[in-house]
DNA sequence: GGTGAAACGTGCCGCTG
DNA sequence: CAGCGGCACGTTTCACC
């Protein structure tokens, strides 16, 4: 699927605020409405846009903690590990990774004493590396523009 | 802020999908669109809903690979570190964390030769440990009902 | 580019605690 | 009396032709 330039903008645009009238975005960008739609409903229909979410900030929906999770296991267990990130609602990411680690899992709670029995629970096939986060110190959209692209 | 159970409601659909009128969204919660749009404003103006983001397939936009860096440095170049995350395009997050880790990054990229490079730029003031990501194996949206609340 | 339908913002009123 | 929800209106935005 080729991207051109105002795609990019577009990707760019709806990642700062989704909830936007795609007439206002297609003024900005120089299109006109029903062409923005349409770019719009291409680029979901592609999969470029998987969907639109709300960021909620945690704190004030009482999950002020946050952890990173380092899991190591052996292969054997990966599918059991799969099911326990399902399971646990505290787990809101799991990567599988490369290295020593099979799994990288970020998580959010409320209390110190939730994380325990997150530990506790995905302890018991492999050994759990973990971390507090202090801060969310940066948080950037997708860079698409770096991609570039012709200018049509 | 007290969040009733039709704001949860309201902040596991938005979640789900941010673009989608408040009036269906009403509709389905039980409440009318003038009441839809009062209470989303107020969870927006109160900082529980930080704003609505497309979500982006990294694959489509020639972002095929993804890798997680752990970097330790000392306290005095932790300030370096966040400048060196903003400027580099690449990196998604950073997150700082307790332990002998200081920081844990998201970046990503299209070839394995620019993560030599992100590599090579953070490495300066510290010592980087670098996984590949080989799958996001999870990601799930923030779990607002579990907080419960009045059913009111 | 234009048109009908749907969604949004606002003001006013009624209910409830 | 204050807070919240519903109704009705004008305006904007959308989908389809």
């Amino acid at each position: 699927m080729g991207l051109d330039n105002k795609d990019l903008q577009i990707l760019e645009a709806l990642q700062k605020n989704a909830r936007q009238s795609l007439a206002s975005l297609g003024k900005r960008i120089g299109l006109s409405q029903p062409a923005m739609s349409e770019r719009v409903q291409k680029l979901e229909a592609a999969g470029v846009i998987e969907g639109y979410c709300a960021r909620i900030n945690l704190r004030k929906v009482g999950l002020g903690l946050q952890a990173i999770l380092r899991i190591r296991t052996t292969h054997q267990h990966i599918k059991h590990y799969l099911d326990l990130f399902n399971d646990i609602p505290e787990v809101l990411e799991a990567d599988r990774i490369t290295g020593e680690d099979c799994f990288i899992v970020r998580c959010a709670f409320s209390q110190p004493a939730d994380l325990e029995s997150i530990v506790d629970a995905l302890a018991v096939h492999g050994s759990v590396t973990t971390s507090l986060v202090l801060s969310n110190a940066v948080r950037k959209p997708v860079p698409v523009r770096s991609i570039s692209g012709s200018d049509n």
